[in-house]
DNA sequence: GATTTAATAT
DNA sequence: AATATTAAAT
């Protein structure tokens, strides 16, 4: 075998068991660069919507593609009057919660792009959901029960309620409801309408669909040309800045364009850049092992 | 008034 | 597709 194909081998090795980032050693400060220019561009991208010039009323795109629309922001704002009506709040702070989450894209100037920030079901998380769940049983299964029962320090009700949602449509948030449900909450049980809230998701189902995501999610491509790149994402949600964050269980962090606050406890929020080379190569150099490639996993 | 839920927005 | 957010229902 060739060494290029034996390093061919090893990596797809890696990726089958869930790498989501495959690093040649010895580590480069170049690509250690490189990789949190990655970070940076996608950071961008998501936010770079949010920007408006203040001179025309269009929401302008900067970008290097050609590809990008300008988007009227009267019609826009017509948009969001309809939904929230007139008075709403562009900052919202979330229950027992110091984040500070903006909401829509209408702010005077472009001082502050907004963050939404999402909360990501790893497998751990949603196990722990499941077993919560399982416990708690049928009729039981509120959000705020579930939430409590869980124990996790960020995580809101809201959070729960939308995951569990999910769950009990059966891995979507297509409208219809199991057509069987009606029948058995009116037929089995109707004196206290118990069966109405509470609904336990059909569990096995689940895990299931969440073992399938995972790993077909996890397989990132091989890119043919070697040496041009190290990395290889797959998609931006999986392979991207969330697992990067990941890595430093980093639980969110601000857009570039906002300011420092080191908020006590957590490791920076706003991710400045020097420190942020030092840190992944840091990290990175500390692992274990000798091989030729390097690879981790940002499920475990 | 708080929570749950379905529906919808992002 | 996945999560957040809203608004109606309880």
């Amino acid at each position: 075998m060739k060494e290029e194909e034996a390093d061919d081998a090893i990596l797809l090795q890696a990726l089958d068991n869930g790498a989501f980032l495959v690093v040649k050693k010895k580590l480069t400060n170049d690509f250690v660069i490189n990789a949190r220019q990655h970070v940076i561009r996608e950071r961008i991208h998501k936010f770079r919507k949010f920007r408006i010039s203040s001179k025309s009323e269009t929401k302008e795109v900067e970008s290097e593609s050609p590809s990008y629309k300008k988007i009227n922001v009267t019609a826009e704002r017509k948009k969001v009057r309809k939904c929230y009506g007139n008075g709403f709040p562009d900052v919202e702070f979330r229950e027992k919660e110091r984040v500070c989450v903006k909401r829509s894209a209408y702010t005077k100037r472009n001082v502050c792009d907004k963050k939404v920030i999402c909360v990501e079901w790893t497998k751990e998380l949603h196990f722990k959901f499941l077993s919560v769940v399982q416990e708690l049983g049928e009729g039981n299964c509120y959000p705020k029960t579930i939430l409590d029962a869980m124990g996790v320090p960020g995580l809101t009700r809201m959070q729960v309620a939308s995951h569990l949602q999910k769950c009990r449509n059966g891995w979507t948030r297509k409208r219809g409801i199991p057509s069987s449900s009606n029948s058995d909450k009116i037929s089995s049980d109707d004196s206290k309408g118990i069966f109405k809230f509470g609904r336990m998701p059909v569990v096995a189902t689940h895990v299931e669909n969440l073992e399938d995501s995972i790993t077909s999610t996890h397989h990132a491509t091989l890119s043919k040309s070697r040496g041009k790149m190290d990395v290889n994402f797959k998609n931006n949600q999986y392979f991207g800045e969330s697992s990067l964050m990941n890595i430093f269980e980093l639980e969110n962090f601000e857009p570039i364009s906002s300011l420092p606050s080191t908020q006590h406890g957590f490791i920076h929020h706003n991710f400045p850049p020097k420190q942020a080379s030092d840190d992944l190569f840091d990290f990175m150099n500390g692992m274990e092992g000798d091989e030729t490639f390097l690879a981790f996993n940002s499920i475990q």
